[in-house]
RNA sequence: AGAGCAGACUGAACAGUCGCGGGUACAGAACCGAAAGGUUGUAUGCGAGGAAAGUCCGGGCUCCUCAGGGCAAAAUGAAUAACGGCUAACAGCCGCCGGGGGCAACCCCAGGGAGAGUGCAACAGAGAUAUACCGCCGCAUUUUUGCGGUAAGGGUGGAAAGGCGAGGUAAGAGCUCACCGGCGCAGCCGAGAGGCUGCGGCCCUGUAAACCCUAUUCGGAGCAACACCGUGGAAGGACAAUACGAGCCCUGCGUGUCCUAUGGAGGUGGCAUUGAGCCGCUGCGGCAACGCACGGUCAAGAUAGAUGACUGUUUUUAACAGAACCCGGCUUACAGGUCUGGUCUUAAA
RNA sequence: GGAGGAUUACUCAAGUGGUGAAGAGGCUCCCCUGCUAAGGGAGUAGGUCGGGUAACCGGCGCGAGGGUUCAAAUCCCUUGUCCUCCG
């Protein structure tokens, strides 16, 4: 089982802020799009707003634990799961157990197209 | 038993399932890339802190600078500050002296020099380093003024010419004396800062975290340093030895060197098994910091950045908080707990 | 990771040891006007503590804490927040 690539270049996190595609949820702010690359990626962005170090890793940390959950949903999909999706921490983000976030994320992957 | 002081340690644990990053061993085909290199599977073992933090100091390391060695010059500047020691070094640590606080255990101190010089001391006050406003005393006098003496008293101020008492005097004053404080000299003790004793004379405003003086130390920049591989792009000029190559000097070395304007994206090394390393209920020296010997041990290494999620149990939701080249300190943040050694009060023996 | 800078009223800010912390905008009140705008004048940091019936007076207060000094926004140390630069 491959690993998903990360977003790096801030340009491509630039270009997701400015999508359309934006769910809002207490906990967390998705953000997708799609990309030509024909591979799933996805990044992460933890502000200092949200806490100390410690904080955002730990935030870090649970968003991808809940999207290690849709991992073998989207690799179903792979022929058509070409999409760049990004995950911004908020600041109730950092108690929260990560089964509290497997709903946000579904539905949003779920509402984007990104798994059926 | 209560209160308080100092030091050291710990920094939730266990089980199960899924998952993450390196190391080592084995296996081995293909792919990506210009190259350097990277990507896989299985097994095994490892995987954040006492502050990883702030970046306040000190070093290692690298470059400035072709190799080696020496000096870090001049100018400007910075840092430290009783004394003795420890340390690779330090603004650190230990001991000790002096001062201050506490009944005590114990704690705190940027603690050199104001008798080298300059500056500043607002307002108030008569006067701020110099003075006579009121007062006191003497003399003169037109009877309310002038001259002189005086720092005991008043008032101002952070500070007013050592403090206090006695003698003394016209009134006063270290003018004289006792005690205290300060200064100088001598003797003794101590490794030294310093301490004790005796004698002498009565001269000192404060500020150096104002300039400054004295002593000691410091070349600058920092791993985004730096070295290597480098798709692409790639031009011009100067010099030919009495030249160029380091801030200076010496020795050597080089032939092509130097300048404009050289290496951008990316990758690899630096970088983590060898160091001022860590551990020891070991031994010796030392009051201690620490040193020496002996024994044991190798313990994270990412590069958008690895420790997480869920379930169960204990006792609950666990404090402050995440390595980024590496060490030694300092400072700051911190729930709860453990241990050791002193002190005071009360009670008992 | 490293290097540097700033912090003063609601906002922009002056103030480099000395009495009561300039100035401008904004805000409040008054004058002017039939009414408003413009103009002119006056005032203005909040909080807290103490006193006073009240008007008001005094203390603390220049991001926070401590120190030096007779005296600190200013000098020194520790610390919070914000900003800039270095591939």
């Amino acid at each position: 089982m491959a690993k998903f690539d990360t977003i790096k270049e801030n340009y491509t996190f630039r270009r997701l802020y400015k999508s359309k595609h934006c769910y809002v949820y207490p906990q967390i702010v998705v953000y997708v799009a799609k990309n030509r690359l024909g591979v799933f990626r996805y990044g992460i962005t933890t502000s200092k707003k949200v806490g100390n170090a410690v904080t955002r890793s730990r935030c870090r940390r649970v968003i991808r634990a809940a999207l290690s959950m849709y991992k073998d949903e989207i690799e179903s999909r792979n022929i058509n799961a070409s999409y760049d999706v990004v995950f911004v921490a908020r600041v109730k983000c950092a108690h929260v157990k990560s089964f509290e976030l497997y709903e946000p994320i579904g539905e949003s992957l779920r509402r984007s197209g990104v798994i059926k």
